[in-house]
DNA sequence: TAAATAGTTTCCCATTTAGCGAACTATTGA
DNA sequence: TCAATAGTTCGCTAAATGGGAAACTATTTA
């Protein structure tokens, strides 16, 4: 457990990992939008925006649902509680490297600090 | 301000964008390592985990130095940091959408929750 | 000094990415 | 009905990625 599949957290952090794709987050976490409007910030053609849609799609972060001609996107709610949980871990990690790194500040006797063996 | 450099956390995400990158990443949580320690358990040839590590290195996620033969990776301490920073202002973001669709729903003749305007 | 070890550099390969123009398919609206 | 609008699909390009073998440069260590 912990390590949910790897291949999803790839997905998700590659679809974070341009800033076009970001403002596309942030546009949309004021709301929904159309694919046209999502466009436009970056000055992208209809199909390269597209193309980034569904990269943020299938890293879970948005939604989308067409009514008419227009495609409606909008944040998928518990995406970014992905980012957290993955990042609430690694913060544990690190502050248990830390506290024994105290540990062996404090009382010079004790074992190394960790990480070094082998 | 608030976008510190796109460029940044364009390099920042796509460090973590991979599982291998990422099992470093948690290995160096656990302390410093070599790098053929860093290569290992993912199999990897020694020049493959020199490209991720770079990778990593320039995402700011880790630091190195070369002591010998042997070249030693850390965790760079803020790392994460940054990432915590940017999903804070998200959830900033989000907190608002819902509070604004929570007022729309609570009062029901207030403007729309914002987002499909234009 | 000779052999083993740890990195490093240099190519090479297949795949993916990011971007777009063109052409096509609905829907709207006039 | 006809024209504009919003997406969508289909190539196509240039660049970046992820992987590694080969060959080379230090350092250790025997």
């Amino acid at each position: 457990m912990a390590a949910a599949q790897a291949g999803s957290l790839d997905r998700l952090f590659h679809a974070l990992s341009d800033a076009n794709r970001r403002g596309m987050v942030d546009r949309l976490a004021r709301g929904p939008a159309s694919v046209k409007e999502l466009a436009e910030p970056g000055s992208l053609a209809l199909p390269s925006a597209m193309k980034h849609l569904r990269v943020l799609e299938e890293g879970g972060l948005v939604r989308s649902q067409k009514s008419g001609r227009v495609r409606t996107y909008s944040i998928e709610p518990h995406a970014l509680g992905r980012v957290e949980a993955w990042l609430a871990e690694r913060k544990r990690g690190l502050n248990l490297q830390f506290d024994r790194l105290e540990a062996y500040l404090a009382d010079g006797d004790a074992a190394e600090p960790t990480g070094t063996e082998a």
